[in-house]
DNA sequence: GTCTATAACCAGATAGAC
DNA sequence: GTCTATCTGGTTATAGAC
């Protein structure tokens, strides 16, 4: 009941604003949210915004920063735990999928600008590919760990690609029809195809040639 | 060299607008596209554009159909050629591709409106619908054919899915990064091992059982 | 730090001559 | 169909009191 002393109303406004504002940059992408709309939808005064952030671009770089520390703290730790590939994928996949679902905003925040990469700030573009690398990274880590793939960099970063290029596409039909879910099931079966493909060593597995696959390799082989 | 009779003014003039705005709005996204830059772009005056397409609505609206029935001409016909499913697969797989790399306009205005469902008009919106869902109904009944799964539509939705939003994920990598391109041969293991992981029929192929896979179903089987 | 008020500008859209 | 000229309203951003 203490009567708001307040000695962090800054901090508090700030916060405010960064909510509104990455809310709304999130559905209707950078260059369609005003300043106005921020406004009035947090209770403070544009001047307040200004005085906090700047510009719209410094809204923008601020919003997209704590996205991105926000997303990174919640994915899986690169060293999933599990004694071989299938638990230690099921681990994985089942926080990459928790994650996507209760961090909407990411994916939306990078795709929603229109205005990624011309005529942006210096600034902003830095944020957008700093974000984008850090996935692209922490992609390449987990999966590395997952199969074992310290001595083949290169089939880690086609998983990689490969898992960040579809959520970022399920990101997208959640976008059209909310509720949409990153479906791990059929992730999980190309990712060990894949893994198979590329006669991944699957350390830690039960044997060192479980993970072939006759179908991909055989039969139907390229 | 007969001077400019030009009957066909109106026509060429509206293709002309049409291009620019195509151009810009897929790059700048909807909300960052003005009437000014398109009119500085194409040369003609807002008037003109105003006079043939009526509002900033109307000129996206046309773009996006435009869009829409280009790419559907250019993917493959739902009836892919090929005796058995790798041959169709392959096939499909590499008109997809070629579409893909020859068409960046199109899931490029899709993605970045901005502004996709609220406070668009009504004829917006349906038009970005009505784009969406031939791209899934195409996508479901060429997977469908390609691996005969007429008496199993739950299994080519699945297919559909996937391959769609890896679709849309590459063209957000290609947002990024110009060039990227549409990678077909990790596609192809994935398709393929999801077939086998639902027992597809694959009717046309060599054999009933040839498509099953023992990473997929037996030792890591869910 | 927050407010009211407003400057300077550019957006979407229209009028009307040709 | 195309042009010049313009209206209205919203945009980013700032000035200055509190």
């Amino acid at each position: 009941m203490t009567q708001a002393p307040a000695p962090d109303r800054g901090a508090r406004s700030r916060d405010a604003i960064l909510d509104t504002a990455a809310e709304l940059m999130s559905r209707y992408g950078y260059a369609a949210t005003s300043i106005s709309m921020i406004s009035a939808e947090c209770g403070l005064p544009p001047s307040s915004i200004y005085w906090h952030f700047g510009s719209k671009d410094g809204i923008y770089v601020a919003v997209l920063e704590r996205a991105r520390i926000e997303l990174l703290a919640a994915l899986p730790p690169v060293e999933v735990p599990g004694a071989d590939v299938a638990q230690r994928l099921d681990a994985f996949l089942a926080e990459v999928e928790d994650a996507f679902r209760r961090h909407p905003h990411g994916l939306k925040l990078l795709l929603g600008l229109g205005m990624v990469q011309q005529d942006a700030s210096a600034a902003a573009v830095a944020e957008v590919h700093h974000y984008r690398d850090a996935l692209v990274v922490w992609a390449r880590d987990a999966l590395s760990a997952v199969f074992g793939l310290d001595d083949r960099p290169e089939v880690a970063d086609e998983l990689a690609r490969f898992t960040l290029r579809l959520a970022s596409g399920t990101a997208v039909a959640r976008w059209f029809e909310p509720g949409v879910v990153l479906e791990t099931r059929p992730l999980r079966v190309a990712l060990l195809a894949l893994a198979a493909h590329h006669n991944a060593p699957a350390r830690g597995s039960s044997g060192g040639g479980a993970l072939s696959c006759g179908v991909a390799d055989g039969e139907y082989g390229e």
